[in-house]
DNA sequence: GGAGATTGTTATATACGATGACAATTCCGG
DNA sequence: CCGGAATTGTCATCGTATATAACAATCTCC
């Protein structure tokens, strides 16, 4: 069983323009090409609309995740968000450093902390959300209500 | 002008898997989010399929681009993967070092050079583009063809 | 010919995630 | 109810991939 090397990563600020010229082969079949040069998109317009915000997609994640389950286990939040339990707790420290999350203790379970949104956090949540929405109606203005409509299905069908 | 984040990373190297009883709120409605879940499995896919050829997508894209313009300068490479220049360059010491590529002055500019496939590199490429190939095929056994086809196009058209 | 852009290169910093260890606590089979 | 196994949060450490900024060599264009 060989090592895993790191996931595929979207690594530009900018979008990926096609270059002139330059002929890409096999890439223009595949889909994998074309989920990161979507994604590498919809990461831009994310960032734009959020610019202020100090947010990034996981903590824009995480809070809402924590927001619709109050009480979630650090644990739980790293499982939701597909990642190790250390960086769970980085995020959480983000969140509560900030004081849009509180962590308390739970009467079941002495081990365990549950995160909850505090009244900041809320605020920021929903100023967040619209601001997600935006940038995601303004990204997928190239597209029609029913393409977009068609695409996040074929993506959940995709993703299993 | 707030400095950017990092872009937003599918960083699972397991499947994003929902976890049952949590509630995901709005992130069931986001492209972007259905997108990392649908970047992730398809990375993940890949990364089964060309185990033992200590290939990632970065590298198979650079190797493709090679293969398929040779001669180009290490900045256009980078272009073209939407990196910077020097990270071009870390990318073209790993296909050196391996000698799948090789480094040629260009006569017209002294300054860049030329990469191109080495036999090596060639026969390389083709074993991965099969094997990619079969990945693709076997992630996107979930879709029929004609929806293979119209999520390629929607995503073509989403990224621009 | 010279100013300014481009190319490759190097050094440095940063961000994010994994892994592995640890103590406290909970769960569970007997 | 007891003791081993599993879970939770925490911490320290590592690895990878990126960016930025500087630099010399070279090219472009006026």
């Amino acid at each position: 069983m060989s090592k895993p090397p790191s996931p595929h990563r979207p690594r530009a600020l900018a979008p990926i323009e096609r270059v002139p010229g330059v002929s890409y082969g096999v890439l223009d079949e595949l889909l994998g090409y074309a989920l990161r040069r979507a994604q590498v998109a919809m990461f831009l317009s994310f960032h734009r609309a959020t610019r202020g915000l100090g947010i990034t997609p996981p903590r824009f994640s995480a809070l809402v995740i924590v927001g619709a389950n109050p009480g979630l286990s650090q644990s739980t939040l790293g499982a939701v968000l597909g990642i190790a339990r250390s960086g769970a707790m980085l995020l959480a420290d983000w969140m509560v450093g900030r004081r849009l999350v509180e962590r308390r203790r739970r009467p079941d379970d002495a081990r365990a902390w549950g995160l909850h949104l505090t009244r900041r956090g809320a605020e920021l949540v929903e100023k967040m959300r619209r601001a997600v929405a935006q940038a995601e109606r303004r990204q997928a203005a190239r597209l029609t209500a029913a393409e977009r409509r068609e695409l996040l299905r074929l993506l959940e069908k995709l993703a299993g």
